[in-house]
DNA sequence: TTCCGACAGTGGGGTCGCAAT
DNA sequence: ATTGCGACCCCACTATCGGAA
């Protein structure tokens, strides 16, 4: 079950909690053992072996949850990022040690088997809290009444969001439902465009950075959403006059070079994304519009 | 007839793993 | 040994099309 984009939705029917920025997984516990699946139904047991001894906890059950690395008390996707891809059992043990996960989980889907799917939220909840004890390397994720003071906390604390979700719903797997809302803390800046690649579409992304210093860019990365046909128009007609064979960046990785059409430094566009990666680049970029009342000068780095 | 929701397609950061060079 | 590329993880958004209103 997945979550709609939208506003916090308030009343008494709806409870909150924060939005984790992990992989979402389920866990089957059965018999002793673990099963982890992500999203797309692929088994990821291996790559969170620090895990396991949950499927000891219970006898039978199916939980849903998201996988994390805390750092400093918040989850880092670039940290679990490096733990998502390890197929190898020995290489998996290690990082368990050195970088453990945690799995915050919030509903179960089945108990000593049965199926709970069609019960309201707040059962699930309730059942789920009773027979879910914290351990090491598991919590429950926590669920809260007060919409505006779970979206103030989750702000505070720097957290992706909120999701929002029916206290009386049913849990329908693989579906975007509108019982279940997250609303996410995206952040908007203004960005200089020192070119753009070519793609399917004429303008793929734009290549956008900050003014340092002495005068390049540093360079923020692509930003290729959000961008439709007339729009497209509108950005080749203006950056068509400032095309130049120079790079206006300082430095820019190897791929993200190739193919690229430069130009001068000269135009401002406001871009919205999520949050920035440790190396600055924006993650989830979408052209949000040009700010032609803007300088390049004035274009802060606030990374 | 109009509008909305689902879906495919295009774009992003990042990592791993494998095939081609 | 290096490089390129697809497959997964996390996504947002645009364009299109068919069915509901």
């Amino acid at each position: 079950m997945l979550a709609t984009s939208g506003e916090l939705p308030l009343g008494a029917g709806w409870a909150y909690e924060f939005k984790w920025d992990g992989v979402r997984a389920l866990a089957d516990a059965a018999g002793g053992a673990l099963r982890l699946a992500a999203r797309s139904g692929a088994d990821i047991t291996v790559a969170y072996p620090e895990l396991t001894p949950l499927g000891g906890l219970l006898d039978d059950a199916l939980l849903d949850g998201e996988i994390v690395v805390l750092h400093g008390g918040r989850p880092s996707f670039a940290l679990l990022a490096e733990r998502m891809h390890v197929r190898n059992k020995a290489r998996a043990a290690q990082l368990a040690v050195t970088r453990p996960v945690t799995y915050l989980v919030f509903d179960l889907l089945r108990l000593d088997g049965v199926d709970l799917m069609q019960k309201p939220y707040a059962d699930r909840r309730a059942l789920l809290e009773s027979v879910l004890t914290d351990g090491p390397r598991w919590n429950l994720s926590p669920m809260f009444l007060d919409g505006p003071g779970t979206q103030r906390a989750a702000e505070e604390n720097s957290l992706e969001g909120v999701v929002a979700k029916r206290l009386d719903s049913a849990y329908r797997p693989g579906v975007r439902s509108p019982d279940w809302i997250k609303i996410k803390m995206d952040l908007t800046g203004d960005f200089v465009i020192g070119g753009w690649r070519p793609g399917v579409r004429r303008i793929g992304g734009l290549l956008v950075g900050v003014p340092q210093p002495d005068g390049a860019l540093r360079y923020c990365g692509r930003v290729g959403g959000g961008i439709s046909a007339s729009t497209e128009n509108t950005l080749l007609s203006l950056l068509a006059p400032h095309v130049t064979d120079r790079s206006p960046f300082a430095l820019l990785p190897r791929e993200d070079a190739r193919g690229a059409i430069w130009v001068d430094p000269v135009h401002v566009v406001e871009v919205k994304y999520g949050q920035r990666t440790p190396e600055g680049r924006l993650r989830f970029p979408r052209y949000l519009r040009l700010r032609p009342d803007k300088s390049p000068g004035e274009v802060a780095d606030d990374a």
